[in-house]
DNA sequence: TCGTTACATTCAAGATACCGAATATGATGC
DNA sequence: GCATCATATTCGGTATCTTGAATGTAACGA
């Protein structure tokens, strides 16, 4: 009945908030944005230990959170659900922070310490290929 | 820098979503809705113990999420950001649930079993139920 | 004042999460 | 094949959360 409903219920709500509830991991969501971003990128921009970076992913990409996509050496994830962003610009506000401040730190699509082949506005296209 | 900012933003944002990433708080945040509600209501519509309750939302309040009002022997809570409820729903629907299925559950403002004065206001008799 | 009701707090055990260190894997270039 | 780079995984100590049990406290009625 309404009992079991409920529980049940509050457990399927509770499930992306649970895998999302972590500073470094709502960094790391906030760092990948709209768009695509691979470990090395997240490294540069979050300055922590590949490992570490990594171990957070692996949870979110088991939480059905992140999709992955290899390239060559390196690995792209992005989210699979962007209304995830809502949710936390959501929770941002409830903090007393403003949209634009989310927003501010989601835009960085490229980062001058990373040097994948997103982030290096390199003049280097046919030998990269 | 930007470093520090994300970082100590993501602790912000992050900082509502684990005081409410929990199923039984949820469930708690859920049964109180937009009105309020005491600790005996709870426990006729969740169907736990008092203390149990009575954990969770101290916790609650401790987060400043609940704020609490004695009368006489009761003690009402209720949310003190009622747009956490749309945070709930927003993470509903990332599990796929419906905003009414949600809704569904948030409307108890009565229960037959909790016998306070908000819950049975009139002079009915244990017959009529 | 004494008992009852409604709720709050403390305590402790088990489970789980965090995070660093070390190591493994998979792709690329020589 | 071998070396290297980008990333993944495992391991382990520490810290935190969960949950039940027991107990404490405030308000009301007799």
């Amino acid at each position: 009945m309404k009992n079991q409903d409920i529980s049940q219920i509050s457990e399927q709500i509770a499930a992306p908030l649970t895998a999302i509830a972590s500073p470094p991991r709502v960094a790391i969501l906030l760092a990948i944005g709209r768009g695509e971003a691979c470990v090395c990128h997240l490294e540069a921009v979050l300055g922590w230990r590949q490992a570490y970076i990594s171990q957070h992913l692996m949870f979110l990409r088991k939480a059905d959170i992140l999709a992955d996509r290899r390239e060559g050496r390196y690995v792209y994830y992005r989210l699979k659900n962007a209304s995830l962003l809502d949710l936390i610009t959501a929770a941002a506000s409830l903090s007393g922070l403003s949209a634009e401040t989310v927003s501010a730190l989601t835009n960085t699509q490229t980062h001058p310490a990373c040097e994948c082949p997103h982030c290096t506005p390199a003049f280097i296209p046919a030998a990269s290929l």
